[in-house]
RNA sequence: GGGUCGUUAACUCAGCUGGUAGAGUAUCUGACUUUUAAUCAGAGAGUCGCGCGUUCGAGCCGCGCACGACCCA
């Protein structure tokens, strides 16, 4: 990077040369301001086109250069700091011959101090006539195009700091980001539960079935797993008598990338004791609708040019229901496992020869409902065959006291009512390690010490986990997970080979 | 993993049927004390993603590779 050396960024390194040859810092840390820029407006609002501050106040700002026109003694441009953007208006008359040639050699991109009096212009603009100009931090290197901005999505991914400055979206969907987090803890403590902070590096990766990122532990000498989810943890202080918990944290998962999969991704996970899933569904509506109206002002919101309603209450429906429902499945062939099963061949989907009707169930819904759920709808008594964690249902032990949530075709969260017999979880866990896959990297193992905490007695509870990139997206509307994390992985940038050689002289 | 599309100046984009590479913004020089996509005059700036091939000649055609986007698995 370091070698690039096109014209504009020599003009640029010469120019901070001759303006350090004429004495200035380039790179002060003695300006501290006082005020933010957005304090400005509000004291401006009631002047007059043509007229200054009648307090005669002098005003202290800095903020990065985004626009700038320049006159031959007098210059307008506008800076922006993180509260937003005013007019500067600079004059040579005001500073002095010295401190305006400096100021000729000010760059957009810079990051500058500004001190002087509020007025407006004879548009009426409110603007700050500069007292005093300060350079705080020379850029050396051109921002994009001003009416464009940066629309290659590559370079806004790679160079985020680049996106920020330029893109007023971007920064409103990571500032977002940052509320509908701090909304959630909000909502979450309010209802008694903890945050809590549990181990990333694992010793037994569970609590979900993925990929696992391995690394080891050289003074230990043992190999670690960065966790795929947080969950076995949390249960076991359920163990220890928090009856509620949550963690919002990352998880990681040795899989593909996608839209909507990074291998690092955000997950609420929260787990209330003597709950079951019915009462998490109530909380998760209340909990998401709010933050949604915090955030967006509605619970009518738009995603990808598709209307979406988050205004409680949401639709509940089994799994069979849905298929009845919206995928118009005749109830007697969800009612015949053969039937199911043939009907899930006919769909074109691949079934393995040991799966039964609740794959099938499974599989046809993947592939015939789960686009059609739009609004929020929790879908509930999921298979027990595809449910290995979830408390099997009192009445029914074909399906389990779960739920998901979809919103927009996707599925946002993942909820049940915990299993907490020991006996019944070592039998699961040794299923699982007895019917490995032909995935060697999903591998199953024993965790002895949650059986072990189980053993103890776990309280009846109910857990829930929300992919909290998933969600930014829905509340920001954004198509791509990587537009709501702030470095996505993207595979290493080639470095561009600086020379071409000649081969075969020796 | 498969398919489609993209990669040209710092940024945003043109580039015809294969014949010496274009614009706007940005930059530089000059003019300019109320502009706001400032204006006016002039100038510089490109290994056309990388490699190989076809051709007298390739930004353009062919093959391979890299990176990215979208779709599919």
């Amino acid at each position: 990077m370091s070698k690039e050396n096109t014209q504009v960024l020599k003009q640029r390194r010469e120019k901070a040369d001759s303006l350090a040859d004429l004495g200035v810092n380039l790179y002060s840390n003695a300006f501290t301001p006082a005020n933010r820029i957005k304090e400005l407006p509000p004291k401006g609002e009631h002047l007059e086109a043509e007229t200054q501050d009648e307090t005669n106040y002098t005003y202290s700002i800095a903020g990065r250069i985004m626009t700038m026109r320049k006159f031959g003694k007098a210059a307008f441009f506008n800076i922006m700091d993180s509260s937003g953007r005013i007019q500067v208006y600079v004059k040579k008359a005001d500073t002095g011959d010295d401190v305006f040639a400096t100021f000729k050699k000010w760059d957009i991109g810079d990051i500058v101090g500004i001190e002087g009096k509020l007025f407006k212009t004879k548009v009426g603009e409110l603007s700050v006539r500069a007292d005093k100009l300060i350079m705080i931090s020379k850029s050396l290197r051109p921002l994009p195009e001003k009416f464009h901005g940066l629309t290659d999505v590559e370079t806004r991914y790679r160079q985020r700091y680049v996106d920020l400055i330029v893109t007023p979206e971007s920064r409103e969907t990571f500032k977002k980001r940052v509320d509908i987090v701090r909304l959630m803890r909000e909502f979450l403590s309010n209802r008694g539960f903890m945050e809590v902070e549990t181990p990333m590096m694992h010793p037994v990766p569970g609590g979900a079935t993925a990929k696992p990122f391995r690394t080891h532990h050289n003074a230990l000498d043992m190999d670690l797993y960065l966790r795929i989810a947080p969950e076995l943890y949390l249960k076991r202080l359920l163990v220890g008598g928090f009856e509620r918990v949550f963690e919002i944290n990352r998880n990681f998962r040795n899989e593909g990338l996608s839209t909507r999969h990074n291998p690092e991704f955000t997950m609420l996970e929260f787990y209330q004791a003597y709950a079951t899933y019915t009462e998490l569904m109530d909380l998760t509506e209340q909990m998401i609708s709010w933050i949604c109206d915090e955030v967006n002002g509605t619970m009518a919101i738009e995603y990808q040019g598709t209307q979406v309603n988050l205004a409680p209450p949401w639709k509940r429906m089994t799994m069979d229901e849905a298929l009845i429902k919206v995928a118009g499945i005749d109830a007697a062939i969800l009612a015949d496992d053969e039937k199911v099963i043939a009907l899930a061949k006919e769909k074109g989907i691949q079934l393995e020869d040991q799966a039964g009707p609740g794959k099938a169930k499974t599989e046809l819904f993947e592939l015939l409902v789960e686009e059609k759920l739009i609004d929020p709808t929790f879908v509930t008594a999921y298979p027990t065959e595809v449910s290995p964690l979830a408390r099997r249902n009192e009445e029914n032990p074909e399906v389990t006291d779960r739920f998901e949530l979809f919103v927009t075709g996707r599925e946002l969260a993942n909820a049940f009512s915990e299993l907490n017999d020991p006996v019944d979880q070592r039998q699961r866990f040794e299923k699982q390690i007895a019917e490995k896959g032909n995935d060697e990297e999903i591998h199953h193992e024993m965790d002895e010490d949650f059986v072990r905490a189980l053993e103890y007695g776990m309280p009846s509870a109910a857990g829930e986990g929300i992919g909290i990139d998933r969600l930014v997206m829905l509340l920001t509307d954004a198509p791509s997970i990587r537009d709501v994390i702030l470095f996505p992985h993207l595979k290493p940038e080639v470095q561009k080979q600086s020379k071409k050689k000649k081969k075969g002289k020796d």
